[in-house]
This record gives C-alpha cells, sequence and structure tokens, in this order.
DNA sequence: CTTGACCTTCCCCTACAGGGGAAGGTGCAG
DNA sequence: CTGCACCTTCCCCTGTAGGGGAAGGTCAAG
C-alpha cells in the first residue's frame, strides 16, 4: 500500500506517518523501486495501536517507549501497565487542580453577582473583586 | 522591589516575569531611574494568583481572560460576571474532558492489568490497549 | 504527450511557555 | 578603580505534533 491509502485507513496524513518514522514509531519503511513506501497490514495495526495510545492521552514519546519495550525480550504488558498507572495519577492530578480552581472562580463569580449592580454602573468600576 | 527578588518570592525566573508582562498578565511595570522594572506587594499577589492558574493547567491565554476582568476603570459587572461565568463554563468543560479521558485510561489499564501476560508475549503489540 | 494525482525531500510555520546567551548599562563592595 | 551581581533589550533555541508549500520525480489515463 502507498502511504496516501495507509494514512486513510487509519485516519491520518501521509505527513503524520512520515513523521511517526522519522520519530521512531514505525520502522524505517521499505522503498518500492521508484522510492515510494510501500506499506503492509503490518503497519496499519501499529498505527491503529499509535491511535489508540494517542485517544488515551499518551504523548508520541510514551508510545515509543512502549514500542520500544517491545523489540527485545518480553513483558511490554507490563510496561505498558505502568506507563498508564502514572497517566492516571497524572489526571488526577490534574483534575484536582482544576477542580480547585475551578471553587476559586466560582467564588469570584459568586462575589460579583452577588454585588449592587447600581453601585456599578454608577463607578464604571467593578468593585466585586 | 526589583525583578529578581519578586521572581524568587514567587518562585519564577526574571525571564517568565518579562515574559507575562509581554503577554499583558502584568501591567507595564514602574521604572526606576535606572530603567528597571519596580515592583510592589500586588504584583506579588498578582503572581501568585497567575502562578496558581498555571499549577491547575490554565493557559497564559486563558489567565489573560480572567486578570482583564480585574482591571479597574474598565468593566461594569455585569460584564465581569458574564466572563468569570464564561471561565467558570470552560473549566467545567476541561474537568469534564479529563474526567472521561480518565475513565478511558482507567479502563485500558484494568485491560491491561487483568491480561494474561503470556498472551501478551504472544503478540507483538500489547493486545489490551 | 500531457495532465493530474500521487509520491519524494527540504525547509519553514504554527502555538505554548518560556530558556540561553550576547551586548551593553547600573550599583555596590573592596 | 575594578569586579561582580544585577539589570536592560535583542534574537534565537527548546520540545510537541504535526501542517504548508516548494521543487522535483512517477504513474495511469485521456
Amino acid at each position: 500500500m502507498r502511504i496516501g491509502e495507509v494514512a486513510e485507513v487509519v485516519a491520518m496524513t501521509p505527513k503524520t506517518l512520515r513523521f511517526y518514522e522519522e520519530q521512531g514509531l514505525l520502522p524505517p519503511a521499505r522503498r518500492g523501486t521508484n522510492g515510494y513506501r510501500q506499506y503492509d497490514q503490518n503497519s496499519v495495526d501499529r498505527l491503529d495501536f499509535i491511535a489508540r495510545g494517542r485517544a488515551a492521552g499518551l504523548s508520541v514519546n510514551q508510545i515509543r517507549n512502549i514500542l520500544a519495550v517491545q523489540e527485545p525480550g518480553r513483558a511490554p504488558c507490563a510496561h505498558v501497565r505502568d506507563i498508564l498507572a502514572g497517566q492516571l495519577a497524572e489526571l488526577d492530578t490534574k483534575i484536582a487542580e482544576l477542580t480547585a480552581l475551578r471553587a476559586g472562580v466560582a467564588a469570584s463569580y459568586h462575589a460579583v453577582a452577588a454585588g449592587d449592580p447600581a453601585a456599578c454602573d454608577q463607578s464604571r468600576i467593578c468593585s466585586y473583586l
């Protein structure tokens, strides 16, 4: 398959596939006599895997780490599990921080909303923040 | 206070303070006769607010929107309230997105953790992601 | 034969949030 | 007076995840 066909199958662009190859997420593609990259079902599977990782919020770097561990030896799943656990912890922290900030903004909002609009209009200055 | 002192107090660098000023998060600093920027407790308070926002994952742009509301002499309270409401909605959306992503990652994590390591070894790609 | 669609490499561009370091001015201590 | 730490502006660099478009090669069809 040519790069454009594969790209369409996996819902990416040729640019993205070349980028992933350059970044080491794909092995250097075989080339035809014309120099065109040639792909097969293996490539599609790998790209689908990459797409799932991206959808799970993993960075290209994290995915490369996962893929690199597959090559030599064993236990890629344990590695994947650890990376996902880290991802969960990161998300939990971020959610907690955002929730705290939301509370702060909500407090400001209620202070403003509870203020007397007349006083505000008079001074043209919002004094409730 | 000089820029370096303030930077240390708020655990940032002088570079960052100049960057925030350039980006409109800080008003253009007063200057001494020598051209040095001069800061006061107001600046520190504002920078602390910015730091909390950044720590919560808000972009400089979002923080600027929040801070623009606090500029005195500008907007009536109704407008202030609306902008804060917009910020709240944005935060809610972001929290919801992160929460959904967390659920997806958690599902993948449990699938991997519950998976058979043998099956993992067989396929070149972790089949549980 | 030529057109159009595809492919190749190459370099630059985006937004984000600053960091590095140069070249030059300032202020205080020894 | 000199050294050093600090400040100023200026421009370029980093990493992320690609996108835009140029210049040129290739292939199938009309």
